[in-house]
RNA sequence: GGCCCCAUCGUAUAGCGGCCUAGUACGCUGCCCUCUCACGGCGGUAACACCGGUUCGAAUCCGGUUGGGGUCACCA
């Protein structure tokens, strides 16, 4: 059967997000957003966001609001949907009933739709009688129904569900990432559009909606590979009584795995967008490595702008196999996102993720000069407070890992650190540095690591720490001072 | 089981018939830098699932096999 596929490109291209709000934001659904949003953006098309909250037993309005949260949060927009409206709102399904009854009665009138009263057990039962396998689905067998069967049905207090009758033809489509996919006649059985109570289902409203908001390229998840060609026969229908005029380009995306050879799964924390933002993942490093999965930017260059993602992307270059999250991998990229922010903006995505630590004015310029330090020291942002609340702490509360106390031959470096940095006019780390060498390494001639390391621990607490002379000049003369007899007195 | 999809280093990928004794990145690892940890630099490790075919020539095209995944809901 050929079919009127899409034929739009550039600024005509139509792109949707349509989510079901069951849970927290997955990164799988994350980064079909993002495809999308990408599509969109890169050829100067409209995204358009709908939010598809048909299961009552299973959306909240909760995980709308995440939804709205982590798409805002990284940066991806829309044009026309949600709170932003358009010529096709309301864009929460569950409020476009209206819409769907009219179309239902249409399709039923035209014949399209035709009552189906076998329950799914009755199906399976019929399928076993058949020597059929009990999983070959529904085989058709109401199509041609009499009015008095119907009635004798309706008599026993049944309600019909309503099926769509699907061509009797092999299907085929122009898979944007896989090329064509043919599907043999018979492969694919006539499917119930409504339930017997009139709801309709995601089988109906998914290809209505996007038929009515004129979407020209669906780019979903492969989950839905298989239930594209009943999408067809439906876009069939809407075709043949008006309500579109072409069907939708469809490209469908790989998975997202986990561990194991299995889609990343809602119960692993790796599959939780915002598991990741809380663990300090800057937006365009997120979507930096999100964008790796199924696709690349060039052969020999995987860290790049979202700007740059954009200008590059098209889903005719996205890899059709599946993909696995790999979290050390992504955090590398967003270790590289951190470097490339400037000190004063890394501070301000720095503050967020310190706690308590930063309060007052002082604390935040505490932490801007503190910032440097610690560019290179990260992968994550949440990787900061571990690495700077000495500097924020007060001299008593320090408290030394004990990993990092040294023995008591430190008391003679602590005195000669004491010593020399006490009368120490210019608190610079330079001149601190400088001090402290002439007097430890060559006075003492002692080897740097250890030398330093006691000095380390006594105003760090830790065996790992920023650069210490920066540190010791942040934290001042005094603080210096203190921590260095404190840590002597506990010798 | 029927139908559909997928198949390059451990991972993500480059490769769209000769540029491939297969490149890059993460990981792992050796060395250098170095006050710790990092960052950075220079190396190393490691892959075209298998079998046929097409071709002068195949990781690239075709067929099959094997393996993995999805789907066959009155969920989305």
């Amino acid at each position: 059967m050929t079919a009127p596929f899409s034929t739009a490109s550039g600024s005509d291209i139509r792109v949707r997000f349509c989510p079901s709000p069951t849970g927290t934001p997955h990164v799988g659904l994350i980064r079909t957003a993002l495809f999308n949003w990408a599509y969109a953006r890169h050829n100067g098309g409209t995204m358009v966001f709908r939010v598809e909250d048909t299961d009552a037993a299973r959306d909240s309005e909760e995980s709308f609001l995440q939804l709205l949260d982590g798409l805002r949060w990284l940066g991806i927009n829309w044009d026309e949907g949600i709170d932003v409206g358009g010529p096709q709102a309301p864009y929460r399904q569950s409020q476009r009933t209206s819409i769907y009854v009219d179309l239902i009665e249409k399709l039923k009138a035209s014949g399209h739709l035709y009552e189906s009263f076998a329950t799914p057990d009755e199906i399976e039962a019929r399928n076993v009688a058949n020597g059929r396998d009990p999983k070959q689905g529904y085989d058709n067998f109401e199509r041609e129904l009499t009015d008095a069967e119907r009635d004798a049905f309706r008599a026993e207090g049944r309600s019909p569900a309503l099926r769509l009758r699907v061509p009797d033809t092999d299907l085929s489509f122009d898979d944007l990432v896989r090329g064509e996919i043919t599907f043999p006649a018979g492969s694919f059985t006539d499917f119930v559009v409504v339930r017997p109570n009139g709801a309709p289902l995601y089988t109906f409203v998914n290809p209505v909606d996007d038929a009515l908001m004129g979407i020209t390229h669906v780019l979903r998840g492969e989950d839905l590979l298989s239930s594209t060609p009943r999408q067809i026969a439906l876009y069939h229908a809407l075709i043949e009584i008006g309500v579109t005029t072409f069907i939708p380009r469809f490209g469908h995306l790989p998975y997202v795995m986990g561990d194991g050879n299995k889609k990343l799964s809602k119960r692993d924390p790796e599959s939780n967008l915002f598991h990741h933002r809380d663990r300090g993942f800057l937006p365009e490093g997120l979507i930096n490595y999100l964008s790796l999965l199924g696709w690349s930017l060039s052969a020999d260059r995987d860290v790049f702008s979202i700007d740059e993602m954009v200008a590059a992307f098209d889903v005719v270059n996205v890899n059709p196999n599946p993909a696995r999250f790999d979290p050390k991998k992504a955090e590398s990229i967003n270790g590289d996102h951190i470097r490339m922010l400037s000190t004063t903006e890394l501070a301000n995505r720095l503050e967020p993720y310190m706690g308590n630590l930063v309060q007052s004015e002082i604390d935040r310029d505490l932490l801007a000069a503190a910032t440097p330090l610690v560019q290179e020291r990260m992968q994550l942002l949440g990787e900061a407070p571990a690495l700077l609340s000495f500097l924020f702490t007060p001299d008593d509360d320090i408290e030394i890992d004990a990993d990092a106390r040294p023995g008591p031959e430190a008391i003679d470096i602590l005195d000669a650190a004491s010593a020399v940095l006490d009368p120490l006019e210019d608190w610079k780390h330079d001149a601190i540095e400088e001090a402290l060498r002439v007097a430890l390494i060559e006075g003492l001639e002692l080897k740097p690591r250890v030398a330093f390391g006691a000095l380390r621990t006594a105003i760090s607490g830790k065996r790992i720490s920023p650069p210490l002379f920066e540190s010791m000049e942040l934290l001042g003369h005094d603080s210096t001072l203190e921590r260095l007899a404190r840590l002597r007195s506990q010798l």
